[in-house]
DNA sequence: TACCCGGAAGTGGA
DNA sequence: ATCCACTTCCGGGT
């Protein structure tokens, strides 16, 4: 079952497919589908949905394309399938046809209720809808999850932002930052509930419109894994027990559940990918983290300046997938030592495939995401660690990386003009290096690379600029503070 | 062989 | 048109 994906996505520059966000519904879910790997079903689909399918809200922005999903579902359809008629079944199956241009569906094959459909498996799916079955098992998976969800958190509104603060501020820090760790609870300006955040919310998903902190310190399950992201900023409280996420393997950190074959991986991981949300920066959405522990949660209103990457910048994907609450990703990307921002790719191959999936670039391989790594050595968002293959250290926590702003990546000026930020009194510096487990060094073996002399000014004192040609990094903001030294 | 590195050029979205 | 964050390719080193 291993599908080429460079021979579906068609292999060369040009020929890449590209998806296509705007009119079409958003698809499958959360993850699910995006990552379906070597995916049983028309690929095609990655491309066309690949920010997941839209969940159920009754709030639907207009910008986001994954809004623009559900409404797109026949409004007579009630949100949870297993609540459909045969009419209403009949009605999903046009519009499943129609939305995701798959094999005419023989309804005779679907005269059941939606509690019935529910209840067939992907193999019977197929069997009744030949080349369509995946995608409708798929759809009707997110939509169940979804309805799940819902259900989940009405009881439990998200609000009333709580005056604590999940991390601890940094010395020179202010006081919370409505955007704290990325965690922001995105609210619309309404207070509505949006449907990434509903999506976020779920067991699939999750991880916010917020890049990593926020989803770190959003893991209500996880209080004992808090540790980059977490403990250091954390008071290490608030954990909600009873949250239910559903996988409740992989619990453990890097050395849990082994990785399955690569396309197997992927395939299941496809049901659990976190979710991204809706692309666009200004797009409001609440925090999933607000639903899973509304009484621990601040809810700040999404600062529209702020960049909200949603998992679609590398690092950003990465840390969503280290802090997941669930650590479902563990056999793909683990952390080696939170407090220190190590952390070991354990299956490169699939985590490529899924970082692919994500930018919609089924050629991915490892090789080309870690030349995107290597590009985060020179603005220090990331280090290699000497020795341990597959293995980066952060260097910057979430919160500072999501605050920074105009990282030219690019390099452009000769490196030895700027000092590194490490050991800076500012507070900036890179994350402490791991002793025990990351024996990295200053990239030792790197003549005129030692880390230390990395070109790159992240201070967050001001926008840094490095113009004179170089890589331009400007920090408009550091809420947090810095991981703490690479080295000893 | 696989991993790692970084230059160079290209791509696509904002 | 410009910028950014990669993506793609590649030659070279370990």
């Amino acid at each position: 079952m291993s599908v080429n994906l460079r021979w579906i996505a068609g292999e060369r520059k040009g020929v890449t497919m590209k998806m296509v966000p705007g009119p079409l519904p958003s698809i499958p879910t959360s993850t699910m589908d995006r990552l379906g790997l070597p995916l049983p079903f028309n690929t095609d689909l990655l491309w066309r949905y690949p920010l997941g399918f839209p969940s159920v809200s009754h709030h639907n922005p207009p910008s986001s394309p994954l809004l623009d999903y559900k409404s797109q579902l026949p409004a007579s359809l009630p949100s949870d399938p297993r609540v459909w008629n045969r009419d209403d079944v009949a009605s999903f199956l046009q519009w499943a046809e129609r939305e995701f241009d798959i094999q005419p569906i023989d309804h005779d094959m679907f005269q059941m209720n939606g509690k019935a459909m529910c209840l067939l498996t992907r193999t019977d799916l197929a069997e009744r809808a030949p080349g369509s079955g995946d995608v409708l098992h798929n759809v009707l998976q997110i939509l169940v999850r979804e309805a799940n969800n819902l259900q989940r958190m009405l009881p439990n509104s998200p609000v009333t932002p709580t005056s604590r603060h999940p991390y601890p501020l940094s010395p020179h820090s202010h006081p919370p930052t409505p955007n704290w760790g990325g965690v922001h609870a995105d609210a619309t300006p309404h207070g509505a509930v949006s449907i990434a955040a509903i999506m976020a919310q779920s067991n699939s998903t999750t991880l916010s419109p917020a890049p990593s902190v926020d989803s770190q310190a959003s893991s209500p399950k996880h209080a004992d894994n808090q540790a980059f992201g977490h403990s250091i900023f954390s008071n290490g409280s608030g954990s909600n027990p009873s949250d239910s996420d559903e996988d409740g393997d992989n619990k453990k950190c890097y050395g849990g559940s082994p990785p399955n074959t690569p396309t197997a991986t992927a395939y299941s991981f496809m049901s659990q990918m976190p979710y991204f949300p809706p692309r666009s920066p200004k797009e409001p959405v609440l925090n999933p983290a607000a639903f899973k522990n509304s009484s621990q949660r601040e809810f700040f209103p999404n600062d529209p300046s702020e960049p909200n990457t949603n998992g679609r910048l590398l690092w950003d994907f990465l840390q969503q997938l280290l802090n997941d609450p669930a650590q479902r990703y563990t056999s793909y990307i683990a952390w080696k030592n939170r407090e220190t921002g190590v952390f070991k790719i354990v299956d490169p191959p699939g985590l490529a495939k899924l970082w692919g999936i994500q930018k919609n670039h089924l050629s991915m391989n490892y090789d080309k995401m870690s030349r995107a790594l290597r590009y985060y050595y020179r603005v220090n968002i990331l280090r290699k660690v000497q020795g341990e293959r597959h293995c980066y250290q952060f260097l910057r926590n979430p919160t500072e990386l999501k605050n920074m702003k105009n990282i030219t990546l690019r390099q452009q000026l000769s490196p030895t003009t700027v000092k590194p930020p490490s050991g800076k009194p500012d507070g900036l510096g890179p994350v402490k290096s791991e002793p025990a487990e990351a024996p990295e060094e200053p990239a030792p073996g790197r003549p005129g690379v030692d880390y230390d002399d990395k070109p790159t000014d992240l201070s967050m004192d001001g926008p840094t600029d490095l113009s004179s040609g170089a890589r331009h990094i400007n920090i408009v903001c550091s809420p947090d503070p810095p991981l703490g030294g690479p080295h000893h």
